[in-house]
Formats: C-alpha cells, structure tokens, sequence
DNA sequence: CGCAATATATCAGGTGATAGATAGGCGATT
DNA sequence: AATCGCCTATCTATCACCTGATATATTGCG
C-alpha cells in the first residue's frame, strides 16, 4: 500500500518539528523528504501555517484516538490517568521527541495565529479530558486544579527529560506525579 | 550612566529568543536594537553560539543571585521553596516571557551542543538548589525527585500560562505543587 | 603609535512564496 | 471508440529577502 503525499508530508514535518521546532521545518527539507519540489508542498500547503494547523489537528486526532482505545475498558480513574501517562511516555520514548504542542507552545510568542490557537486547543482538550478521568467523587474546581498541575507537569517532565538527555527523569517525575494527585490518596 | 555595548546586546538577544526561541535571533535584529551593524555584533560574539552561551551563562548567575538574595534570611524549607516559585513567577509575569531555558530546552535536539550544555548546567543547578533547600529530615534520594518534579511543574506550568495567555494558570499550578511537596505535609 | 570598537561591502546559501508549464487520469460528448 | 475538457498533481524557474559569517577599512581614544 502506497501512503498519499499529504500524509508523507506531515510525517516528515511531524519528525522535524517535534525536533527543532517551527522555524527548523522548511518546504524544501520536506519536499526533499519527500521526493517532490517545494513548491509542490505549497500546492498542497499554500502557506506555512496551513501546513502546521493541519499537522497539530492530526496530533490532536491520533493522540485521543490512542487515547480513548487505551482507556476502553478503564473503569477506575486510576488505570484513566495510567493510561494517559503511558502516552505521554510513549511519545517521548518511542518517538524519542517531544511533545509537538509541547514545543510548540514554548515558541506559542513567535508563532501565527492560528497556529498557537490549534496548540491551545489540544491543550484544553488534555486539561478536560483529565478533568474528566479523576473521580467524580472530587469537586469539579479542584479536579481541574489537578488537571492543570498533571498536564503541565508532564510537559515539563519531558521537556527535562529530552534536553538532559536522560528518558528515565520522565518516568521519576511522571510517576511521583501520579502518586501525588490528591484524589488517589484516599 | 552608559550601558555596555554587549550589555545591550545580551539585553536584546534575552528579550527576543525568550520569546520566540534561537532562531528568532538574528545579528541583524540585535544590530539595530542597539543601533550599530551586525558586524559588530560579531566583533562581540564571533558566533552565534557564543552569544547564546553568554546569554545564558548570565541568565543563570542573575538567576541564583536573586535566589540567594532571596532567601538570606529564610531558614525554613517552606520560605525557600516560596522564594524560588516567586521568582519563576516574575520571570513570568514581570518579563512578560518564559524562562529562556525552558524555551532552549524545547529546542534542545536542534541547538549547538554548547548551547545544549549551557542549558542543561541551569537545569542541574536548580534541581540542586531545590534538593538543598528541602528539609534535611528528609532522604536525599527523595528530595532530588521532588526536586525534579518541581522543576519540570513549574518549566510546564510557565509554558502552559504563557501559551495559553493566562499567566493566573501558572499560580494555580505553582501553588498547587508547593503545598504537595510531599516535605511540607508534616 | 596601538588598540578597541565600529563601519562598509560582500559572500554563499537558505527562506517562504508565486507564476506558469506539463503530464496523466477520468468522465462526458461526439 | 475516439476525442475533448477539466482536474489533480507535479514540475521548472524565479522572486525578494533574510541568514550567519568574513575580509577589510575607518574611527577615536589613551
């Protein structure tokens, strides 16, 4: 089976984003990724932006996918978060890159519009989803409280992690993490 | 009173890759920022990752003199530990950017390996100033993971906040995290 | 003088983006 | 069945501009 241009594009911008960041993606590295020319990006990609709006929203879509499928038969909010854990540790791991939204929200002060509101996007959906998974038990403020804490916890873990260059400071922060949010210390 | 030229130099290069990373730097930005010609700038800095590495070298010394300046007469864990959420908060909210490390970080894979290093120095000393900070009652192994945590919270909490335009999120967060330091719940 | 700091001028290469040509497939018309 | 027009996807060629970096000249001060 043959993959469509668009979905070799975004895999090659995907793997060169997650690396460098926004500005360490150019057409032509893509279009040489890709065996075409740059300007047949652009047919596909008139514009920068499109090209990196689209990518976050695939992000996004693979990401609660995996997300959802993982959590099917999870009842208790406990394998919800250890779930949600394992992804994050997986992009980091096997991707052996960051988070997209993750460096794409540190440069969110240099980045189009549209692009920095697809970030925030998949942002918010992380900090509800969360928000949903800890125990119904527990007020809603607070569990977005704790939502917000975790999500940016393990931003900031892999983050870390990445740039020592050391995958084991995710696991050692992440799962210190886990154990800490209040509603499983009942 | 003047102001040195590569004080000015440092000044505008913090201001602008706090914001939008390394490669929204330019010589030739910094040269009309401070009003002589990029080749000047490369009278100061040969290379750009010489700059960088100043850039962050005083980055991190003002950083831990404001820490230390701080935190003279605090003797509890808690009054430190308050200090340090503090001045990432005015890194924040003051400079209205994020920690320059944190965004360098983000970027590491793509960055000079000098840089790289530079960075990871800042990391590792305030992974160390947490971990010296926290109760001394408490195991050394324990208190460096709380450290990292803290670290990697308050790294995401500052991207998330400024991503999402909310600088009132890395509060909810950063408060959040201090009360668990799991040191404090004597 | 001699040195520190600046300037002029230029280089090779990369950047996002656009205009216009070409090829091939596919359905509709003849 | 053959042809035509259209559409998708690619190509070639080029634009103006920005990038880090260098060689060389000039300035001004102690």
């Amino acid at each position: 089976m043959t993959t469509s241009t668009t979905t070799r594009l975004l895999d090659a911008a995907e793997f060169r984003m997650r690396r460098g960041g926004y500005n360490a993606v150019s057409f032509r590295d893509l279009a040489s990724d890709t065996n075409i020319k740059s300007s047949s990006v652009h047919y596909h990609y008139p514009r920068k932006e499109d090209l990196a709006v689209a990518l976050i929203q695939r992000y996004r879509e693979q990401f609660f996918e995996a997300l959802d499928k993982n959590t099917r038969s999870a009842n208790e909010a406990e394998s919800k978060l250890r779930a949600f854990r394992l992804l994050y540790r997986k992009a980091l791991i096997k991707d052996g890159a960051l988070c997209l939204c993750g460096l794409l929200g540190a440069e969110a002060a240099g980045l189009p519009p549209s692009v920095r509101d697809a970030v925030n996007g998949f942002f918010a959906a992380n900090i509800e989803w969360v928000s949903e998974a800890l125990p119904a038990s527990m007020p809603m403020a607070e569990r977005r409280k704790a939502a917000r804490r975790l999500v940016a916890t393990y931003q900031g873990g892999m983050m870390l992690a990445k740039s020592m260059d050391d995958p084991k400071l995710f696991d050692a922060i992440a799962t210190t993490a886990i154990e800490q949010s209040p509603a499983l210390n009942r």
